[in-house]
DNA sequence: TTAACTGTACCGTCTGGACGGTAATGTCAA
DNA sequence: TTGACATTACCGTCCAGACGGTACAGTTAA
C-alpha cells in the first residue's frame, strides 16, 4: 500500500483530482481522467472498475493524507496533545496553498453518501480530542473554526484577507499551545 | 419578486432544489425538474432560458433568503448589532431542520465560478461586520465557527451531537449579546 | 392581442462501462 | 531447464442511453 514510485493507481487518483479541479466536480469524466494520467480508459477501468469506486479511492485518499499529516505533527511536538497536533496540522494545511480537494467534491456532486466516510472520520476525530479536552465547549469551538477555514478552500470561497486569515491562524496556534499545556498539567497531576 | 401565490418560477426553483437534495448535486436534469415543478419542459426552459441560469437563480434565492432572514432578525432586536443580528439568525437556520440548500452544491458541481455571488456576499458581510465590531479576531472567529456549521448542513455530514451543537449555539447566543453590548457601549462613549 | 405557458418531436453530443484483445510476468510440474 | 498455463496490468473499440437544448404548433387567462 506504501508507495516507492508512483503507482498506475496513484496516477490514475492524482488526475483525477486535477480534472476534477479544473473542468468542475461534476465534469470528471473517465475519459479525460485516464487520458490525464497517461492510462487507456481500459487501464482506468482496471484499477478502477467504476465511477463509484474511483470517487470512493479519491475521498478516501483525502482522509489518509490528512492522517499521515497528523500523525508526522503528533510525532513531531513530542508530548503534544492531540488537539494541539490536530490544529497545528490544520493550520499547515491552511497556510500551504497546495490545490484544494476537489475529488471529494466530485464524489459529493455524484453522491452525498459518499462522503460517509469523511463523516466518520470526523466523528472519530472529535471523539479523540473530547476524549483528551479539559475544556469540550473551547475545543469544539477551535474545532469548527478550522473546519469554517476548510470549508473556504473546499468550496473555493476564499473571502478572508491575508490579514484576516493570518489573525485566525496565530489564534489557532495559540489554542495548540494551550491545549498541550492543559494535557501536560493534566499529566503533571496524576 | 416578493410572492403572493407561488409563480411558476419559484416552484420551479423549489424543484429544482428538491432534485439536487435527491438525486445528488451532478444529476440535476431538467427533465426531472420540469417533472417535479409540475412544468413542461418548454415551460422550465422559458423562465430559464439554460440550465447555467437556473443555477444561477439557485444561489441568489439561497443568497436571498439569507439576506431576508438577516433583515428580519437586524429589525427583531431593537437596537441589536448587526453581528448580533447576524449570529441569532445563523443560529436559527442551524437550530431549524429544514432541507440544506442542494441547490448551491449543484451549482458549484457544474462550475466552481458560479459561486462567486456567494463569495461576494460573504465577503461583503464580513466588510459590514468589521466596520461595527472592537474586537476583529473574535468577530471573526464567530463568523468561521458559522461557516463550521453551515459547512456540516451543507455536505450534509453533521458530525456534531445534539448536545456538541446545543453548546456550540449557546456560545454563539453569547457571543451575539456581547456584540449588542459592546455597540452600545460604543454609541454611549460616542 | 399578448404573455405565459403546454406538448411533442427531435438532434448532436457526451459518458459509463462492457468487451475482447495482448504483452509481460510469474508459477509449477515434468 | 523448460514448456504450459495463470495472473496481472493494461489497450482500444463500441454502444445504449441520458442530457441539454431547439423548434414549433397549440392553448388559455388577462
Amino acid at each position: 500500500m506504501v508507495n516507492s514510485k508512483p503507482t498506475s493507481r496513484q496516477r490514475i487518483l492524482a488526475a483525477a483530482a486535477a480534472v476534477a479541479s479544473e473542468a468542475g466536480a461534476s465534469n470528471l469524466s473517465l475519459d479525460a481522467v485516464a487520458q490525464r494520467a497517461g492510462v487507456s480508459k481500459g487501464g482506468l477501468l482496471y484499477n478502477f472498475p467504476t465511477k463509484a469506486k474511483l470517487l470512493q479511492g479519491l475521498v478516501q485518499n483525502h482522509i489518509d493524507e490528512f492522517e499521515i499529516s497528523l500523525a508526522a505533527a503528533t510525532g513531531a511536538g513530542n508530548g503534544a496533545s492531540l488537539l494541539g497536533a490536530y490544529l497545528r496540522s490544520c493550520v499547515r494545511e491552511c497556510a500551504s496553498d497546495d490545490t484544494p480537494p476537489s475529488g471529494v467534491l466530485a464524489a459529493l456532486a455524484e453522491d452525498p453518501d459518499m462522503l460517509e466516510p469523511v463523516k466518520l472520520h470526523k466523528r472519530r476525530m472529535l471523539d479523540r480530542l473530547a476524549a483528551e479536552t479539559s475544556n469540550p465547549s473551547r475545543m469544539l469551538r477551535s474545532f469548527l473554526i478550522v473546519e469554517g477555514l476548510r470549508s473556504q478552500t473546499l468550496l473555493d470561497i476564499d473571502v478572508l484577507t491575508d490579514e484576516e486569515r493570518g489573525l485566525v491562524l496565530a489564534t489557532l496556534m495559540a489554542e495548540a499551545e494551550w491545549a498541550d499545556s492543559a494535557v501536560m498539567e493534566n499529566a503533571a497531576t496524576t
